[in-house]
DNA sequence: CTCTGTTGTCTAGCAGTGCTAGGATCGACT
DNA sequence: AGTCGATCCTAGCACTGCTAGACAACAGAG
């Protein structure tokens, strides 16, 4: 059996190279520029061994989606884990979330803004998604105040952040008073 | 020069006939049903008039932007007006945007979410997008609590808007507690 | 009323997209 | 050593946004 498991490892493993090669792509020329040609082009395979991967782009941008959801769920506890105090873990939260959406452009619109086919919300929703939710939740709920459900308290938050990302990042707000906006939020959205 | 008035009415009218379809089929089937060669079919044209009119989907995109903001403006306007008091005017603002959002969200999408080649937060944004601004800001700028500049508040408040807006709309939030996420936004957000 | 020149429109086509059918090739097992 | 199945690639489909160049319609001049 070990010939059919080398096989197995070397699949796996172009696989990895097909989204770390979608990433890259995407992140230096951004999505428009990861067609299907380029990427075959670029693992130095035909188009078609794409699709013994993947049923379609989609689910490579959904691989890709995957990914950003884990390595942000990380940067947020790594930050969070760093500050002391409920006000300064909050404050940490979200510039982390922020620094990581301008930091990776092209995962982050994987991860919320493209359609990768995943589900969100519901019981088939991916782990990697419904963790990077709950390192969200793991420090919002000590602020959400009296009364409110912390997962009510932290979709709000999230929007918040979301909208400051994608907002920023599309040219719609200036992003000199980023850090201005930010303590703006966590002071009034934050009870501490 | 009755002769040539006339074909530049008639101009303008087509011109107006390929944005009011571009946002139905938009609003109908989604952007991406919105192909130049279904558009040109739907007015009757064929594919080099658009062209003719705009230098590309792109403009079209930016067209339908701009009639967008215009009516959100005029959406978020009459919504404050008909209430009383400072903390429900506030809340009339944010339902009357997500309500806005919710109905047209191809129009939405072509506002703050797609490319339609506008410019944003700077000298030569069109007027209907400065408008539109400028009617969150009339009610917020009551608001924003002492110290902190109108302009900034509005841009916080906006953003959570956007985010509440787009991460509902792509499945990311159940619509159920919309009604609880905003109340909750209102209250914490708003100095009234 | 005819001719002319401009203005406007359409046909046809380019280069690119995501995706797939079918043939060729390679290599593991009998 | 030969067979047969897995694997991969070539070629192509139907579509995209966009454009060059042929063609027709029509206002203005004579």
């Amino acid at each position: 059996m070990s010939v059919q498991e080398r096989k197995q490892r070397e699949r796996a493993e172009r696989e990895r190279l097909i989204v770390a090669t979608a990433r890259e792509l995407a992140e230096r020329q951004g999505w428009e520029a990861v067609t299907t040609r380029r990427l075959a082009e670029s693992i130095e395979y035909s188009q078609p061994v794409l699709y013994s991967h993947f049923r379609g782009k989609r689910e490579i941008i959904g691989a890709v989606a995957l990914q950003g959801a884990t390595e942000l769920a990380a940067a947020v506890r790594a930050a969070t884990s760093a500050a002391d105090g409920p006000r300064a873990r909050v404050a940490a939260l979200a510039f982390a979330y922020l620094d990581f959406a301008a930091r990776n452009p092209a995962v982050y619109d994987a991860s919320f803004q493209l359609d990768g086919g995943l589900a969100y919300a519901q019981e088939d929703t991916p782990e990697p998604l419904k963790d990077a939710f709950a390192a969200l939740l793991e420090t919002l709920e000590g602020v959400a105040g009296g009364g409110v459900p912390p997962g009510l308290f932290t979709e709000v938050f999230w929007a918040a952040l979301h909208g400051l990302a994608t907002l920023t990042r599309a040219g719609r707000l200036l992003p000199e008073d980023a850090e201005a906006r930010v303590e703006l939020l966590v002071d009034r959205l934050a009870m501490v």
